[in-house]
DNA sequence: TTGAATATTATGTCTATACATATTAATCTG
DNA sequence: CAGATTAATATGTATAGACATAATATTCAA
């Protein structure tokens, strides 16, 4: 027999025999909690989720309106028949959102300026294609050893020249041009890149399962279509394209800088708020 | 005297005298602490913070390297000294952030292909321009009510005409253009719009305040500028502009559709990867 | 009245324990 | 051996309690 979730007292056969709820309970009989089922005071609310979407429920019914302090945790846990570590839980959560705000002290609010907290997904191509319906193909274009272009050697805080790998290739779904890629690869960083000629093989995918990196730098942006843009692209020069730069760095060292040209039409799409 | 964090044994004072390490320790005397100091065989974890730079550096040292299975919680709280819901704390934070992929039974491993989970904040316009440093100016350009042009009508899903206010507006950062706002606010959801006439008053800011909504979508795209768009943005007719479209409801009701046209040259632009 | 010291308070975190749940591995059966 | 049943296991979550920390309120003194 699974426990009821949700509904209906549910109580837990812990050691201790009281909880936080100050009436002590019967050794547990079904037909005793069915009947005992309390004076139908509130809806118990056990899940960390639950309480969220009451509180959500609340927010988006002005019960608390934008900028309000809500009640804090322990009064909240007392409420809602739960622990603290509970309300804890789902308040956290809520502020990851930016759907409110916390300070020690100050205690939780409503933001008032909610800040659309979007999380884009910047998925490998392969699954980003896949992800369309669409068959991924990828097609290396160049590849040489160069020292990068002023600006970048700049971004890479590369003192003086430094070898790196300048890998050029289009990725398509389902024949027609998806991404061009212009990808510049630190020889200092990862020097084993110099071995692959990155024919068959995707550059970025190779780096993930073999160059580690601690963080990095994504920008988005739109620009025009160079001309070498344009026609790999089949767009005409000048078209809108949008740009997706990612500059990744291992510890202190630049790894790879890598510009994604979309072919036009593209565009990133996320949910905002929590799921209704 | 404040307790020394992250080295050293730093007991706590708990009522239970026995720690999960099996070692009993005396009634905490300082000296004795120091003296003790254990047979230095590992460094203490103690912080959720901590072992989540830890099980990191792992990571990206490729002791754990992509695809590979990490223990389980329950060794690398014993191995951290620390408890089980510390490790839990720590991994669900890496999931979360696209790092490890965590599954019942199963276990934990290192993410093959870490998607670039970049969370991108979209601020209120007048906090985005402050934090340039700028000057914010707001100008209403028109305001009309009018049904919405078919293809929004279906995005709102609108069977037949519904009622909107149409509001167009510049937003400026120290005297440039910096943002053009098309918006259409759906009066059947938010009547009181209609009171407004936005000439001072921000309609974002407005309907923040003013009018619930529990979910949304945002689209980023590059899009060509429309000879209206140029000539309001300072731009030549055509020029890439970087575009934000948001779309709210509340429940099942669409409230407000807005289009942001960002000058030529904006850019959004996101770190990637916990803080080094 | 200002400024420093102190108390208060709400969130932040850790612990130990218990149970829930999903999923895989093992075992039993036909 | 196939398929269903059962056991084992790792993560997921709830709880009570304690302490940590930051920020505000209050008190007291110069």
């Amino acid at each position: 027999m699974p426990s009821v979730r949700g509904r209906g007292v549910t109580e837990k056969a812990t050691d201790k025999g009281a909880q936080c709820c100050g009436t002590a309970k019967l050794p547990s009989l079904p037909e005793y909690e069915t009947a005992l089922e309390c004076p139908m005071t509130e809806p118990q609310f056990k899940s960390w989720q639950s309480i969220q979407d009451e509180v959500l429920r609340r927010i988006h019914a002005r019960e608390w309106p934008p900028g309000a302090v809500i009640p804090n945790e322990a009064d909240l846990a007392q409420e809602f028949g739960c622990a603290r570590a509970t309300v804890n839980r789902a308040l956290r959560a809520l502020a990851e959102l930016g759907l409110v705000e916390r300070r020690r002290k100050a205690g939780t609010r409503v933001a008032l300026h909610p800040v659309s907290r979007a999380t884009v997904d910047i998925p490998v191509i392969r699954q980003e294609v896949s992800a369309l319906g669409k068959i991924y193909e990828y097609r290396r274009l160049s590849r040489a050893r160069a020292a990068p272009p002023l600006g970048l050697a700049r971004r890479f805080c590369a003192e003086g020249l430094i070898q790196c790998l300048h890998v050029t290739a289009l990725h398509l779904a389902s024949g027609e041009p998806f991404v061009f890629e212009d990808r510049w690869i630190n020889l200092e960083t990862a020097p084993s890149a110099d071995a692959q000629d990155f024919k068959a093989l995707n550059a970025n995918e190779w780096l993930l399962a073999n160059v580690p990196y601690t963080h990095g730098e994504i920008r988005l942006a739109a620009q025009a279509a160079t001309e070498a843009e344009a026609m790999i692209l089949n767009a005409r020069p000048g078209a809108p394209l949008f740009v997706i730069e990612r500059l990744t760095w291992d510890h202190v060292r630049a790894v790879t800088f890598a510009r994604l040209s979309y072919a036009p039409g593209h565009s990133i799409v996320t949910q905002l708020g929590a799921a209704p």
